[in-house]
DNA sequence: CTTCTGACA
DNA sequence: TGTCAGTA
């Protein structure tokens, strides 16, 4: 797919789309006449992008979390001398996100106060 | 019409 | 992140 499909499908700008894309965080070809080509794979890491963002990861975090899962999930991890690493910095990864899952509740709460004290002032 | 790159806000 | 320009 190109950039505008890309987009489209996961509701993200297509200028936010290029520029992950000149980040490195996507995969991508090019058409002869030197468009983006995208495949389901690339849609996936877009969607995991797209996740990672409200929970406040820098785009280079979310390239580390990007390798670690690709690394976790690559066929050649199962052999992997250094397996027991991996899964540490999963462990590690996903305390994380608990922990940034936390910041946005207490932002909900937040906007929950925020709405409740508008109750008593509306009609 | 869509995409590309680079620049500016 | 949006938009504008000039292309391919």
């Amino acid at each position: 797919m190109t950039v505008g499909e890309m987009a489209e499908r996961v509701e993200i700008s297509h200028r936010t789309v290029r520029y992950y894309d000149d980040e490195g965080l996507l995969p991508a070809r090019r058409s002869a006449g030197n468009y983006r080509l995208y495949g389901e794979d690339a849609l996936a890491r877009m969607m995991t992008i797209r996740r990672l963002k409200p929970l406040g990861f820098t785009l280079e975090e979310m390239r580390k979390v990007l390798a670690l899962l690709d690394a976790a999930s690559a066929p050649s991890s199962a052999t992997d001398p250094d397996r027991p690493q991996l899964l540490e910095r999963l462990v590690e990864l996903e305390a994380d996100v608990r922990q940034r899952r936390e910041k946005l509740e207490e932002h909900v709460a937040g906007a929950d106060e925020i709405i409740a004290s508008l109750r008593p002032l509306l009609p």
